[in-house]
DNA sequence: CGCCGTCTGTACGGCGCCGTACGCCCGGGG
DNA sequence: CCCCGGGCGTACGGCGCCGTACAGACGGCG
């Protein structure tokens, strides 16, 4: 898989790009693997290339809240960027598939010549930012069901794909809300045709009306990365 | 009103910091000012002095819940320092005072030039990735109770007094919930001799036990920043 | 001194989610 | 083939907050 299906990659200059294959390695990331967890030291930053990484928050060093997402257009690790060498979340894995990864110590090496790394992951840090804002108001404001359909669709981004492998139970996590509660605004937009699960595996059969029924963050989000790096 | 009664300015050399009287300027900010909104262009970064600001998320434009604070220990503006002209979110004054005004394009300048400023700097950001991450966490799954106490706390540290003022209605407001939720989680205080309040005039009583009555989000946030900045 | 706007307190039905419990259904392994 | 465990559906009382309405209390100002 080339190194380019990450998008900020592909946002470098040639030639800092050109050094990449040297300081990494293609890894697999296996469903549930966890990346980070606050306070521990960070040993890699993950570029991934068909897997998707959750951020969650924690509270008395439980995760309890999934306040972003990372896939391909993103990486695991921007505090890296600011010299700090512990994580501030839980990260774990959502979607297994491949990802490059870079140790920290190299990759801060790095980012002292490339300046186009710099930027790139200057910008992504912002995009996180307001990813991390836009969740708070999301969670406080908006209802399982319009939060479950945004949720869908980031994941789709990110898997590329329109079907993957998710359980109520994990996402009712991800939402913070009960299994119970994933039940009922999954069945909804079952019955609605906009989606079909069967045994953890889901599958997208209405983009557009999923959509619909998601809330504003989701295009919120969206237009922040495109401004960023779009 | 010295520049060291910033804590981020007090880290820096003494060879930085000594540039700083140069290129800022001392601004009193009155209460309710609104330094920033999302997308638009930023034109001063701010270090409070005895000045307290809310960091403000929206939802469809409109800010909607309070995701952060930035008194005398931090800083209004650090997505300057990654390089983006817009700030994520809406910033509005919580507690007049002085603060320490620099045009963002010599902060830019500066940043190329002071090693301490960058380090202090890129720090705190990610203190403050941590707080956006907390807030989400909290504001799901704390109720009012606690959440005010934190809030009353989290004030009185910036506002460097055990009185400031504040009305419930603006309370609900960066809480995300009604303004009668207030009275009653307030009044709660009020009957334990925790706080005392009077027509927009709220003072602390009782700090250690609005601690034990605050959620454990007060003592997170504090043990990031000592971690990175004390 | 009396008015008026601001701030605070109380009330009430409703909603969305919680916590918990229980049962069914499906698929894979013995 | 049958069992077993993971995944999903339904039910029910309860809680915390919502939306709204209205009234009292206080203070500044004419």
């Amino acid at each position: 898989m080339a190194t380019s299906e990450n998008h900020l990659i592909s946002l470098l200059s040639l030639r800092d790009r050109a050094r990449l294959p040297g300081m990494s390695d293609s890894v697999e990331l296996k469903l549930g693997a966890v990346l980070s967890e606050p306070g521990q030291e960070t040993r890699y930053v993950y570029f991934p290339l068909d897997a998707f990484i959750s951020l969650v928050t924690g509270i008395e060093g439980k995760p309890v809240l999934e306040v972003g997402m990372v896939g391909r257009e993103g990486m695991l690790g921007v505090h890296v960027l600011l010299g700090v060498p512990a994580a501030p979340v839980h990260a774990l894995v959502q979607g297994a598939g491949v990802a490059l990864r870079i140790g920290a110590a190299p990759f801060r090496r790095e980012l002292a010549h490339s300046k186009s790394l710099r930027d790139v992951g200057h910008r992504y840090l912002y995009v996180l930012m307001a990813q991390l804002a836009t969740s708070a108001g999301c969670t406080r404001f908006h209802n399982v069901g319009p939060r479950l359909a945004r949720w869908l669709l980031m994941s789709s981004d990110r898997a590329r794909s329109d079907t993957f492998r998710i359980t109520q139970e994990f996402l009712a996590y991800m939402l913070g809300v009960r299994r119970v509660g994933v039940t009922t605004a999954a069945s909804q937009l079952q019955r609605r045709g906009l989606i079909h699960y069967h045994r953890g595996e889901i599958t997208v059969r209405n983009r557009s009306g999923l959509e619909a029924s998601a809330c504003s963050c989701y295009v919120a989000d969206g237009e922040v990365y495109r401004q960023q790096l779009g």
